[in-house]
DNA sequence: TTTCTATTATACCGTTCGGTATACAACCTG
DNA sequence: CAGGTTGTATACCGAACGGTATAATAGAAA
């Protein structure tokens, strides 16, 4: 068993640097010094390994993400709680994080796409759940809801990315001060 | 001379649609109706046609913005100028910018986004020094004007992504108002 | 001890990969 | 016409691709 958390592991490291489709499995084996028949025992093929490395992380963050949304609180109480966790969660694997970013951003019809998609339309769905809860706050969205769940991650997405420039090493963690101040810059845009 | 841009316009559809890795040199020349050395007279190898790609559409780019950053005024002009160029640039060939995005988000020992790097590179730098040349509008920046040059190319690209959801089928341009709106919201945050 | 299950390796499958040697047209130039 | 250049196709290269048939190994259970 513990084979098949170093296969995950390698994996991860090896798409997060090339790419998924440059990737043979051949290179993922013999990183992990294994060969190919164990890699294919545990998940029945190539994508079956990056389905899975996705399905691991992203019950981990499904648990945050309602603990997070459960608490009382208006919108922008709401909104602090979920970039906190996506923050924590960036922080605890930047790796696999930036390689959901890639994969997001990769080609329409590319396997790996599809692979992430459903996952990424999840989380989507509860965001504009959260932002559809709100509509007294916010008064008539016109259907807008879509359009600022996409605002939303793009920002946080957006803000992990500087700062991933900002901290290299990861010396420290991002703070809840930033935290705030990056929530306040998405509501003004809404606001106004 | 004709099937030089013919290869160029369907590897750009596969590129963009499967992604770079997932494209093979056969596939782009079947869906042109060629074979594979009339692609490799043209282009010498499958990385050089990526290569070909960018950099004739970031010729086309970099006058454009030459043009809208030699105009005079301040700040606030500047980026609005070279926001509306980017909004141009993508609405006259979404595929391209697509796919420059996809590339620009791909894992960085990877080929594709080597080939891509040098030229998003050369256009943070422009984006730098504009900030740099406004520092006795904006004040003591404390070396963030990389920063802000990130945090305005992922404001744009942000933008273009959700009016891609909200437009799919491009049926009409992007409004100075919009663009206005877009500058506002992204000064904004510079000076609060 | 025997048997069963879980895990791993050897060695191989057919296919596709990026890339090329060669030759043959078509064309312009003299 | 002759000769060079440009552009294209046939047919092939070795290597790598994703994937698998088969068997050996190990440990637990009987």
């Amino acid at each position: 068993m513990e084979n098949r958390a170093l296969l995950l592991q390698c994996a991860k490291e090896l798409f997060y640097a090339k790419g998924y489709d440059a990737v043979g499995v051949q290179e993922i084996v013999e990183k992990a010094g294994l060969t190919k028949p164990t890699l294919y025992y545990y998940f029945g093929s190539k994508i079956g390994v990056l389905k899975t490395l996705i399905e691991t992380k992203f019950d981990e963050l499904r648990i945050s993400v309602q603990e997070a949304l459960d608490s009382e609180g208006d919108i922008r109480k709401h909104l602090y709680c979920l970039a906190e966790v996506y923050c924590r969660f960036f922080e605890q694997d930047r790796e696999f994080y930036m390689l959901m970013m890639a994969l997001f951003y990769s080609a329409r019809e590319n396997e790996a796409y599809k692979a992430i998609r459903p996952y990424v339309a999840e989380f989507y769905e509860t965001i504009v759940k959260v932002f559809e809860n709100a509509s007294h706050e916010l008064g008539n969205m016109n259907g807008r809801q879509r359009q600022f769940a996409v605002g939303f991650i793009g920002t946080v997405n957006h803000y992990l990315l500087v700062h991933c420039e900002i901290d290299p090493e990861q010396k420290e963690e991002i703070s809840k001060e930033q935290i705030t101040s990056l929530i306040n810059q998405f509501m003004y845009g809404i606001f106004s």
